[in-house]
DNA sequence: TGTTAGCACTCTAAGTTGATGAGTGCTAAT
DNA sequence: ATTAGCACTCATCAACTTAGAGTGCTAACA
């Protein structure tokens, strides 16, 4: 059987349809609503034709037709026409990036924010891959009798702090001189890049320190450099309340058992390595099978040509594809736009 | 009329049964469960009285009673037997207190997450209130040609930062010279302790860095103090699906909402000045008549005698009293147990 | 005088029935 | 190829019925 253009029209109806309404869609309402100049028998033939084909499905028989994820996946692939964002929305993307930014956190934080705001959906933001970022400023400071509390500075503007136990006899001139070494032999260097000759040298100037030295470094190295990477940030997961498909607690239940844990964010993010820009999984594409009536339209951002992470939203399969894309396109664009000028000439 | 030892244990039997199966209690259930030795036609007179007296009411003709707030009043004050944690528990709570506790932020964390995974209710934990905490360590980085970085560690092991933009000429040099003056004047301040003759000061030893200092000066004082200070954690929200009475929608969408505002978790987390320990508000004892058919029991936390902050629990009226108020008095004197150690000496 | 059995009464929840209407597929006429 | 017409299906809703849980009252009992 061909898809000629009455179809496609009839199977576009369809779908612009039931994502409005959320309800199955009849001959007789594509018809009136949507004139294509055919009586709605004509129209059942064609739905009949459709739904052979696989693009749409009835929930029982004297329903309407509902979308297949095939349907949708047509949609998405040969049919959708991108929605244009107002003035007003697109004037408060740009101001929303453009206000005091101060930290790749705060950047992140407000993505996400205004990605579940503009869509209704819930959003997902991954936070950068920042490997390649080197350490500006290492500081040592004496807080109690046998404790002090490291902090590093990265040149990506982050800023981790840690707690750590210290010999009770050491004094605040001591850590600065400590600081001092650490921050000569690793400042400019990226987290991957120390290496064991780079340690022996400071130990071999900080003999003494020795063991503050083991336990810094290793708080550098591992706990530092671990914990902001690879966070996903969720926001706006109550939206999933107001779509009629979760208006059944047990439903909702299972979803936010899901988003809850970190290893699912991540899978379902997961885009194919040689994605550029904007990837749809619809439905029983997710690699969850709880979230087949789930859609989920991710878009990589970048700073240069170096993919850094990704961003998304996740909405029922009847979300607003066209919608969704152009807004994500449009955040990820500036998010990309933003961080190149926060981390400007330093990843 | 008098409330007779006989009445009170019928009250205590509905107000127990109410609570463990979310459903009306008739006088049948009463006297086969809890064995009174009287007939259920003895315990309907005297639900009766306690339905003249305002304890117990009823949804309908037919059904059974349901305890009101009153009676749930009358429960907590005079009835209410605590219940015992079990060793495990406790351990648990212990061992989450001892493991490696670095930061006072990670330490409400976990009170938070403890406290709604104990009681699946819903948390609440308020950040400290550290006033009189003192600057402990001041610092300027420079991270690109016209930004710095401006780090601020307070005694209590909070560190604050936030990019500044600084004129284009100064070097790394400039700002540790600026950020060594202002530590020497500001080191050991509490931040309600700067008066102008300290900023004169610093003015006078470092007149052409005016403009830089001009606005480190404030960041200090305004944004770095005001950022961390009265924010409320909450954790645990979708217990509340859990509980019958939101298996509505509507109704979890009302009460999500409220809670998406921070005032609102200010008010009812709010408690009068004189309260020592435990404070319970059952329904309509809250501050919002949207919250009718919630409870909240609060706790304060504290290092030394000075109260720091509360935490709270947040249920459905029906909720176990009993085991939450056992609880958040266990998890109130851990937190202020862990936050005592951990600002030892320093508040 | 307090307690209890018995009974009529009330009201909800759950099930049944029937009407309505939206929607379909098929057929025959255009 | 298109369409009008028609018989048919099925969900939804309202009206009605039923079962059962629970009550209040009364009279009998200890």
């Amino acid at each position: 059987m061909k898809m000629d253009e009455r179809k496609q029209k009839i199977l576009l109806a369809i779908i612009k349809d039931y994502i409005s309404t959320a309800e199955p869609v009849g001959s007789r309402t594509i018809s009136r609503k949507y004139k294509l100049g055919v009586s709605p028998a004509t129209i059942r033939n064609e739905m009949a034709d459709l739904e052979e084909m696989g693009y749409i499905e009835q929930p029982h028989t004297s329903a309407g037709r509902i979308p297949s994820h095939l349907g949708y996946r047509y949609y998405v692939d040969c049919l959708m026409e991108l929605e244009q964002l107002t003035e007003q929305e697109e004037g408060a993307i740009r101001r929303g990036y453009e206000n005091k930014v101060r930290e790749v956190g705060e950047v992140l934080n407000r993505t996400g924010r205004m990605l579940s705001q503009l869509t209704n959906y819930t959003a997902l933001v991954q936070t950068p891959y920042l490997g390649q970022s080197s350490y500006k400023h290492i500081q040592l400071v004496l807080m109690g009798p046998a404790q002090a509390i490291l902090i590093v500075v990265m040149d990506t503007g982050a800023v981790h702090h840690q707690m750590m136990p210290v010999p009770e006899n050491i004094t605040q001139q001591d850590l600065y001189q400590i600081s001092g070494v650490l921050n000569a032999k690793l400042q400019g260097r990226t987290m991957d890049s120390i290496r064991l000759t780079l340690i022996k040298e400071i130990y071999f100037e900080l003999a003494k320190h020795r063991n503050i030295l083991d336990l810094a470094l290793e708080l550098i190295q591992d706990r530092i450099t671990s914990v902001s990477e690879d966070k996903i940030y969720l926001e706006g997961v109550f939206n999933i309340l107001n779509q009629p498909e979760f208006h059944n607690i047990e439903k909702v239940k299972v979803l936010l058992s899901l988003l809850e844990q970190e290893d699912t964010l991540r899978d379902i993010l997961e885009t194919p390595r040689d994605s550029q820009g904007i990837t749809i999984k619809i439905g029983s594409e997710n690699p969850r099978k709880e979230m087949q009536n789930c859609s989920m339209i991710t878009a990589t951002y970048q700073v240069g040509d170096k993919i850094l992470g990704t961003i998304g939203v996740l909405g029922p399969t009847r979300m607003d594809y066209a919608r969704v894309v152009t807004v994500i396109d449009c955040m990820s664009r500036n998010l990309s736009r933003t961080l190149e000028r926060l981390l400007k000439g330093q990843v």
